[in-house]
DNA sequence: GGCGATCTGTACAATCTATTACAGGATGTG
DNA sequence: CACATCCTGTAATAGATTGTACAGATCGCC
């Protein structure tokens, strides 16, 4: 038997370079699909990969494997293995990030992560789970990137929520709307933007819940807001870094999913179906079946070619 | 498809006592190594267990199995559905911040940049650091915020950075005047965007030059790509993180930096002047065209207001 | 110990699978 | 534009696999 603690995943990742095309399609199902795919037929996995069998031999054969039976005895190896030792599970990811700004950026992660209250997490979930609530999410310059991460999970798990106007007179127009039922998400890191600010300060005086995004040194917002978030952004480059901030929205969104879990299934299951009918041209709203549809667009974004034929 | 829920492990458990002694023997061999050795032949299997392959088979049909093929179809969905949705499995409600989940994030930063190729790195600077080249970016549903975060650090160093369209139409409008001294940066990750995909086609066969920032999995658009990124986007988490790819994204624009050290500093210097001017009233200072603003302000939002304002 | 019922293994046929050879097609070069 | 090279799919074949019929073995019971 191989050497069991090389995973097959890397050996295909190390091979790539090598590969043709057709055989990297391959790569990539088999990735995606790991490790069940290859455990079918050869050519039921080459169906899957829309390529020939033999091709799927020849990428077999590149990896190093003897055959196919080979390969799928060596699946059923690691299958086995990672039963055995789930907790040896071979680690493979090399401790060396590269470089040193690679292990600032971890510090960042972790020292944000560090700092954070379960607490404050605890209630602010609540506070987002909360149908009957609308959410209103501002970023500064360099945050609204990470405000628009922070929408876009809460985008698919919930009613409600919104974009708060990049431009002023828009989000004047938007704020006088807002109540005490109203929950505002404000970022805002150092080189403190005013307008962020002033918001914060509105929200706060209509009586809206502000939950604030902010760096060690804290924005000024936080001194009316109801709940806070600290990041770290400082690195040795001259420009700050969203990954802290990046990670406390990603562990929010797994707690809010967490939390909302029986609501977010469903809601996600029928956006999906929205989506297909969006995609596909003038058909009646029947379509259910999970279609991997290529999403007929544009006639320039025809979908994919892949039909050599003859 | 079988209920997914139920286990085949469990089938076997309840249907234990209507099975004579050497069928038991075939489930008491088939849980010890469970699932691999379901997925061998009956032969294998059968000498495993120290029993006839009919015995074998007489046991899968009694589990309700229509057959062999049958039975390791549904071993392989097994395995399937475990590793596409950890989260069907009973979930833990409570949420650790920190512990779990943040070294899974951390683990995400450290994967991603421990692949990192330097090689590619140097390229795609030397590339980014050559001004007459047009920078264009896309991001599909869930990356455009990073493609956010690259564009930010891009627009604040040199000229011509561009966000490619979201909508196809006008996208394609702009991808016609694209060419060969053009850079075009496509962000996709699973649950790949057919019409990135597509985008990705077209500017390489426009001659462009085409960097691609995708998972582990690989977006089609790779086969295509002139300089390929990726990262780690999966956790325990239903939803992937973008941690790894903001990591490359900091990376590089740190790297910028430095190459471009001499021409930014001036750079950042006339933009800082530039935006002066514009928050202040009916000044009539050089006028550039440059016009990424921060949005003129309006009296409820007026700058400089440090006053607590109660 | 003899009998019946149940269990189990052997042998073989039908089917499916992996593999190889080869030719058409794409791609790039001079 | 012709040539060479490299991919990639088709078709044929050798081999392995599943499923079944049947005969021998085992066990319980009288």
């Amino acid at each position: 038997m191989s050497d069991p603690q090389i995973l097959i995943a890397d050996r295909i990742s190390a091979a790539m370079s090598s590969m043709t095309t057709s055989e990297k399609r391959v790569a990539r199902v088999l990735l995606a699909r790991y490790p069940a795919i290859g455990l079918e037929s050869v050519t039921a996995f080459a169906e899957q990969a829309e390529v020939s069998a033999p091709t799927v031999l020849r990428f077999i054969t590149k990896l190093g494997f003897g055959g196919y039976p080979d390969f799928r005895r060596a699946l059923r190896e690691e299958i086995d293995d990672s039963r055995k030792f789930p907790l040896t599970r071979p680690r493979p990811t090399k401790i060396d990030v590269g470089s040193d700004f690679g292990n600032e950026l971890l510090e960042v992660v972790r020292a944000t992560l560090g700092e954070i209250e379960p607490a404050v997490v605890d209630e602010v979930i609540e506070l987002l789970a909360d149908d009957r609530r609308s959410v209103n999410v501002l970023g500064g310059d360099l945050t609204k990137t990470v405000a628009g991460h922070l929408l876009y999970h809460l985008r698919k798990m919930r009613r409600a929520v919104f974009q708060l106007p990049a431009v002023n007179q828009e989000r004047a127009d938007r704020l006088i709307d807002l109540g005490k039922k109203d929950i505002v998400i404000l970022f805002d890191v150092r080189r403190y933007q005013d307008d962020v600010v002033t918001t914060a300060r509105i929200a706060s005086q209509r009586g809206c819940t502000v939950i604030l995004f902010t760096d060690q040194w804290m924005s000024e917002a936080a001194e009316v807001a109801t709940h806070v978030f600290r990041a770290k952004v400082e690195t040795s480059s001259p420009w700050d870094s969203l990954l802290g901030l990046a990670a406390i929205v990603e562990t929010l969104a797994l707690a809010l999913d967490r939390r909302l879990w029986s609501v977010v299934r469903p809601r996600l299951e029928a956006v999906e179906r929205y989506k297909i009918n969006l995609t596909s041209r003038n058909k009646s709203p029947a379509g259910d079946k999970d279609q991997r549809s290529d999403g007929p667009d544009t006639a320039v974004f025809e979908s994919r070619s892949k039909k050599p034929a003859v």
